[in-house]
DNA sequence: CTGAAAGCGCTTACAG
DNA sequence: CTGAAAGCGCTTACAG
C-alpha cells in the first residue's frame, strides 16, 4: 500500500531502475517501444517521483526564494505588498518559486533552519536593522541572500536601498522653492531600523544645506499616531509650513490634524509623504509623495540573489534607487 | 572544498558514521568522550547535516504547511492580512512552520510541485470556488488540505466558511428594525467565486424573508468601483435608504457617493460593510460592519490541517462560523 | 557503549 | 538503445 516508485515501475515493465529514469528526466534516448511500456506502468501504478531523493541524487537546488517579511505591524501595509510583488515577479520570471517567509519574529535560527532544510536556496531580506543578527548569521554560514535595505557595516554584502539623501533633497528643493523655510520632520523614532536611522541623518544634511533649522516630531504608524504627532508639532511650532512624514498610514492623521486647524493644503500647508500605498487612495486627499519605486528596487534584488545563486557576476552590488517625488493631485 | 559531511566527522573523530548520527540525534547514549570529539570534529569542519539526506533515510516529514492564497488584487488587503495571521499564529503554535503561497495564477499544477516536492505536507486554500481545479487535483492525488471557504459539491472535504446566512439575516434584522423598506446590495458579480454565489443566494433568501424587493448593483473591489456603484444604484433607486456592501474598500468610495448627494450616514441611509480592515481606520467614516472573524476562520482552518496531518479525528469537519455584527462609532 | 551494513529512492558515469 | 552498479548523505535495525 506504499507508494510505488521507480523500481516498482521498473519491474512491471520489465526493464531496469535506470531505464524508467532516463525516461523520466529525457537524457538519453529510449526506444518508442519500451517507452511506450514504461508509460503504462507509470500510470498503471500512479508513480510520483520522489522528489527528495531526486534532489539528493542529483544534488540540485530548490529553486526556491525566501522572502524574509518581518511582521512589524499586525496588517501588512501597500507598501509591503508592493515589495512582494515585484520580488514574485522577477522570481517567477527566473523559473524560481517564491516563498514569503513572514513570522513575527526576527530570528536567526528561522532562517537557518529554511536554509538547512534546502527549503529555499538563498533570502531576499526585509527590514534590515543597523545591527541585525540575520544578517550576521547568515554571512557566517555562507547562505547566499540579498538586503532591501542596510546594515551599518556593508563590507560584502549585496543590497538594494532608496537613495535617502536624494529622496530629502529634492523634497527640500521643491518646499523652499515654494517658499518654506520652516520644514519639520515626523520620523520613525527606532535607532535600530536602518532606514529610519539614514533619514535621520540625511534630513539633517538638507536642513544644514538648505539652511533650515531642523524640527523633529517622532511619529508612530498608525493614523491615530500621525494626528497625535502633528497636533504636538503645531502645538510647539505654530511656525512650521511643511512638513515631510515617514509612513503613508501616519500622514492620513496628520492632514486630519492640519485641517481641523482651518488651515488648507496645500495653500496654508505642505505636506509630503514617504511613499503611497492602496492607503493613499483612500483618504479623501491626496499628498505629495515620495515614491521609493519599491517594486523596481524588490524586482532588482531578487535578480541580484539570482545572479548570486547561479553564480553570475553582478558589477554593482550596493545599488541606490533614487526615488521620484510625485506630487498631489487633489 | 566541499560541505562537509557524517563521514568526514567520524574519520576526524576515529568513530564510525552511526555513532556521529547517534550523537547528532541523541537516540542512544554516547560515552561523554567520544561525544566530546565529535562535538570537536563537528565544530573543526562545520558540519551542517544535509537535510534533504536526512529526510530521505528518516521518511519524515518537512512540518511546512503552504498557506496558498492567490493574489486577485496587486495589493494585499487588510482582511487577507487577518487569515494570515491566524493562520500562521495557530501553525507556529503546533510547532510546523508557516509558508505563504501567494501566486497570481490558480494553477493545481504549482501546488503539486511543491507537494511533490516535499516541501509542504498539507495546504491551506483561499479564494475558493465553486468549481476548482485545485481542490479536484489535491483530491485525487490525495494530499491533505482544508479549504477557507467552500466549493458546490463539498463530499469529503474539510472547510471552515462564513455563515452567511446568518450574516445577511441579522444585518436585515438590524436595519429593518431602523425601519429600512429598500435594502441594496453591491455585491460581487462572479459566478465562479463561492462567497459571491452563496452571498448573493443568501441576499435574496433574506429579502423573501423581510418581504422586501430585492436592489442589486454589482460593484467592484476599489474605492472608485465603490463610488461609480453607489452613484448608478441612486441614479436608479433615489428610494434606497441603505445598503449592504460586499467589501470594505468600495464602502470608502460608496460613503463618499451618498455624501456628495447630501445625505447623511446614518440618519438618511445606513450603510453595512462585510469586513473591516486597516482601510476602515483612515476612512473618516467608520460604518456598520459585518465582522467575519477571519483570524479565528483561519487558525481554525490550520487546526484541521494539523489534526488532518496527525491522522486526528475531527469531529465537524464542515465549519460555518457566524460572523458579528458591530456597529459604527462615528 | 560502539560498529558494520543495509536501506531510503533516486541519478549517472561506465560498459556493452 | 539498455543494464548493472556505485553513489548522494543520512538513519536504524542488527550484532557485539
Amino acid at each position: 500500500m506504499k507508494r510505488p516508485t521507480i523500481a516498482d515501475v521498473a519491474t512491471r515493465a520489465g526493464v531496469s531502475r535506470s531505464t524508467v529514469s532516463y525516461a523520466l528526466s529525457n537524457k538519453r534516448p529510449i526506444s518508442e517501444e519500451t517507452r511506450l511500456r514504461i508509460q503504462q506502468a507509470i500510470e498503471e501504478l500512479g508513480l510520483r517521483p520522489n522528489a527528495t531523493a531526486k534532489r539528493l541524487a542529483s544534488r540540485e537546488r530548490s529553486r526556491n526564494i525566501g522572502f524574509v517579511l518581518p511582521l512589524v505591524t499586525p496588517e501588512m501595509t501597500g507598501l509591503e505588498m508592493k515589495f512582494i510583488s515585484g520580488a514574485s515577479r522577477a522570481i517567477n520570471q527566473a523559473d524560481y518559486t517564491f516563498i514569503l517567509l513572514a513570522h513575527s519574529d526576527r530570528s536567526p535560527e528561522n532562517l537557518l533552519r529554511f536554509a538547512e532544510s534546502g527549503l529555499v536556496d538563498g533570502f531576499i531580506l526585509m527590514e534590515v536593522y543597523m545591527q541585525d543578527d540575520r544578517v550576521d548569521m547568515l554571512q557566517r554560514e555562507g547562505i547566499p541572500f540579498v538586503l532591501i535595505g542596510r546594515c551599518a557595516d556593508n563590507t560584502g554584502l549585496t543590497y538594494v536601498d532608496v537613495d535617502i539623501q536624494y529622496a530629502l533633497e529634492s523634497s527640500f528643493a521643491h518646499l523652499t522653492a515654494s517658499g518654506h523655510q520652516a520644514i519639520a520632520y515626523l520620523h520613525k523614532d527606532d535607532d535600530q531600523y536602518g532606514f529610519s536611522v539614514r533619514a535621520l541623518r540625511e534630513y539633517h544634511a538638507a536642513c544644514d544645506r538648505f539652511d533650515i533649522s531642523p524640527l523633529l516630531q517622532s511619529c508612530g504608524l498608525s493614523p491615530e499616531e500621525g494626528e497625535v504627532a502633528m497636533n504636538s508639532l503645531l502645538d510647539q511650532h505654530p511656525e512650521v509650513t511643511a512638513a515631510i512624514v515617514w509612513s503613508d498610514i501616519p500622514t492620513v492623521g496628520a492632514v486630519q490634524a492640519i485641517q481641523a486647524r482651518g488651515r488648507q493644503i496645500p495653500n496654508d500647508f505642505s505636506i509630503i509623504c514617504q511613499e503611497h500605498s492602496i492607503i493613499s487612495n483612500l483618504a479623501s486627499f491626496v499628498p505629495a509623495v515620495i515614491d521609493i519605486r519599491a517594486d523596481e528596487m524588490a524586482a532588482q534584488a531578487a535578480q541580484f540573489l539570482i545572479d548570486l545563486l547561479e553564480d553570475q557576476p553582478i558589477e554593482q552590488p550596493q545599488l541606490l534607487f533614487p526615488p521620484k517625488l510625485v506630487l498631489g493631485e487633489r
